[in-house]
DNA sequence: GCCAACGTTGGC
DNA sequence: GCCAACGTTGGC
């Protein structure tokens, strides 16, 4: 999951312990969570526009997917007129954290690694904030930041 | 249904 | 701040 650090940074996870993943309006950045989130699951945390760029951070999945509670409210940026509550159009996960890496595990460092190739997060043009990761991926992103 | 215009994302 | 990528919108 991709997050401008700006607006909420993994310190900001590890300080309120659990956070609705919320204003996602992206189709298939929904479909992940909707259709592939599930309680426990991992999750690598990366800061992007940035000054570096990098995972920082692991978290975890804490809730089974819902209707984004903002698509509902008029007063919210996330507002989405054509959504009803029979027929959500918007879904998210909670999550919460595990830990921050022991450091952050650069875009730069990650696109130079073959090891990686082929990962999402990597591919050229690519803005999903919401996006697979590959287990030897990130257990390879893990094992770069435990150096 | 096509496609140009436009807006947003995000690295650099 | 620039620009490439790409999703969305709207005219036809």
């Amino acid at each position: 999951m991709k997050s401008e650090p700006d607006s909420y940074a993994y310190a900001d996870l590890a300080r309120d312990g659990r956070t609705a993943w919320d204003g996602v309006r992206n189709y298939q950045a929904r479909n992940y969570m909707r259709d592939d989130m599930r309680v426990g699951d991992l999750i690598l945390y990366y800061h992007s526009s940035t000054k570096v760029p990098a995972v920082v951070g692991l978290a975890r999945v804490a809730s089974e997917p819902y209707p984004d509670p903002t698509q509902f409210d008029p007063r919210s940026g996330y507002h989405d007129a054509k959504a009803t509550r029979e027929a959500p159009r918007w879904f998210l996960v909670d999550i919460e954290p595990v830990r921050e890496l022991e450091r952050p595990v650069t875009l730069a460092e990650m696109k130079a690694d073959p090891a990686l190739a082929g990962m999402a997060l990597l591919a050229r043009g690519n803005r999903l904030s919401v996006m697979p990761v590959e287990p030897e991926h990130a257990r390879h992103v893990l094992a770069l930041a435990a150096g």
